[in-house]
RNA sequence: GGAGGAGUGGCAGAGCGGUCGAAUGCACCAGUCUUGAAAACUGGAGUCCGGGCAACUGGACCGUGAGUUCGAAUCUCACCUCCUCCGCCA
């Protein structure tokens, strides 16, 4: 209990004394520590924090040092006597000796310390609930009615092919493991969920839309969280770039570096690009059809807003709800889980994970992810704004999917007949000619 | 792929071994003048880390990283980025 006092008050003093700085750390290792004992993930607070002692030592003594070094310098240059002037050049070389072991040393520390800075994780929200892994996600919302048909349906695959939607063997001729060729009407299904979206954010205003890159160099990487930890997981080409499993990376590196404007605050883009996963660590799963790809195309939502715990929650619960009004227009049945803490990312403060029905396996599959970062990302990306008081802070930073490649199988499977075709969702007609059902040609 | 050139403060642009955190101009902020504004004049102002209640003060930062030197924006090397020309390709 008293923790969570400690808790409400880390929360509290957020915008003031920004976070998961060495100095917030050192201040609050109790917080930090559980923060990341309830993310599941194992960190060495104190080994960093006497890391942390010698790092603290050893810059005092060099600034010294440094100190001595510029002050003799002048003296050198000023003086008009050329023994003193040897002598005093003697001195510094003996000094410099020193300096340049202590140097060395100094370096060695930060390598370290570096290691373990990026690997402490953000403290989750209070009403992140305990657990494990997704299993231990907490459903908050159930939205339409899980259809009921009166024959056996059936899964994806097998209407998708059925109806020369999709190629899986060609797929895989062409592409490898998880390879798929969306075709015909499967194509066209796609390109009618991308317009609609685009109309959607359009008529919702206030997005910037935004193609963005998903070759993507480390930085943008390391700044959202995804490396070091992640490197598994991506893609790396032989110039050592990456591909990113998602345009939150590329949107994230856009003001990477930069100060923006505090009026310009919040900025809200929707991002499209192709996303790459290598999914090393999930060799099983998911092996049939296209729920898990390599390759997909996304659109995703990124908001930039100021430095407040309120802000951040504010657009944190606009995002999903943008989200599930998409949903819903397309009235695909989705429950919303709060994931728990063991299912929360590195730098992640809360997230909520949208799900929506998959009638061939008679379960809520993840279509949506939207998360909240506070400065986690924003710092490591070094993304400011200058605040009313003068002083630069770090801006928050969050997002959360608007379209995947899931939503066009949970459409298949929920809107299809008896007799497997498929009736086109009301809202993607005006985008497929005026089409209403896709049958067998 | 080949040959050259360049990266300095919000912008433009000097500096090319010490007196440089950095001239100058523009932009910016405050003040003087003015009924008000403009112009003119005067002054101020970078970021990050540390010490101090504070005034203030120590260190670092001239694309990035190494090196030479008592001392580097300035010299050397590597890398990154941008520009010009030739070639190739969409």
């Amino acid at each position: 209990m008293l923790f969570y006092w400690a808790f409400l008050f880390a929360c509290v003093c957020y915008t003031v004394c920004t976070m998961l700085d060495i100095k917030f750390i050192r201040e609050n290792k109790d917080i930090v520590a559980l923060g990341a004992e309830k993310k599941h993930i194992k960190i060495d607070l104190d080994a960093l924090i006497v890391l942390d002692d010698k790092r603290r030592e050893l810059l005092s003594v060099i600034e010294k040092k440094r100190a001595e070094q510029n002050e003799v310098s002048q003296k050198i240059v000023r003086s008009p006597e050329p023994n003193y002037k040897a002598q005093m050049i003697t001195e510094m070389q003996t000094l410099k000796a020193d300096l340049q072991k202590e140097e060395e040393e100094l370096k060695k520390v930060m390598h370290d310390w570096q290691m373990l800075m990026v690997a402490v994780p953000n403290i989750p929200d209070m009403s992140v609930p305990e657990g494990v892994d997704d299993a231990d996600n907490k459903e908050v919302k159930v939205w339409g009615d899980i259809p009921q048909f009166d024959f056996t349906p059936k899964s994806h695959i097998d209407l998708m092919t059925n109806l020369g939607m999709l190629d899986l063997d060609r797929g895989t001729k062409v592409a490898g493991f998880r390879g798929y060729f969306l075709t015909g009407a499967g194509a066209e299904l796609q390109f009618a969920l991308w317009q609609f979206v685009t109309d959607f954010f359009r008529n919702k205003g206030g997005f910037t839309p935004m193609i963005v890159p998903s070759l993507v160099r480390r930085e943008p990487f390391m700044g959202t969280g995804y490396l070091p930890q992640g490197e598994e997981d991506l893609y790396k080409t032989q110039d050592d770039e990456y591909l990113s499993g998602t345009a939150e990376v590329a949107t994230m590196g856009f003001y990477m570096d930069e100060t923006v404007d505090k009026k310009d605050l919040p900025i809200k883009m929707i991002s499209f690009s192709p996303a790459f996963r290598r999914e090393a660590g999930s060799h099983g799963k998911d092996t049939r059809g296209i729920i898990r790809v390599h390759e997909f195309y996304k659109f995703e939502q990124v908001v930039l807003c100021e430095a407040s715990h309120t802000e951040s929650v504010k657009y944190h619960e606009e995002l999903t709800a943008n989200a599930e009004e998409l949903m819903q227009a397309l009235k695909l049945p989705y429950h919303v889980v709060v994931n728990c803490g063991g299912d929360l990312g590195l730098g992640q403060v809360k997230k909520y994970d949208i799900e929506a029905w998959l009638p061939s396996e008679k379960t809520y599959r993840e279509t949506h992810s939207s998360s909240y970062f506070h400065d986690f990302q924003t710092r490591r990306l070094n993304i400011r704004y200058r605040d009313d008081d003068g002083k630069l802070k770090f801006v928050h930073s969050l997002n959360n999917t608007a379209l995947s490649g899931r939503p066009l199988i949970m459409i298949v499977e929920n809107y299809q007949n008896a007799d497997g075709s498929i009736r086109v969702p009301d809202v993607l007609q005006p985008y497929m000619g005026g089409k209403t059902i896709i049958t067998k040609k």
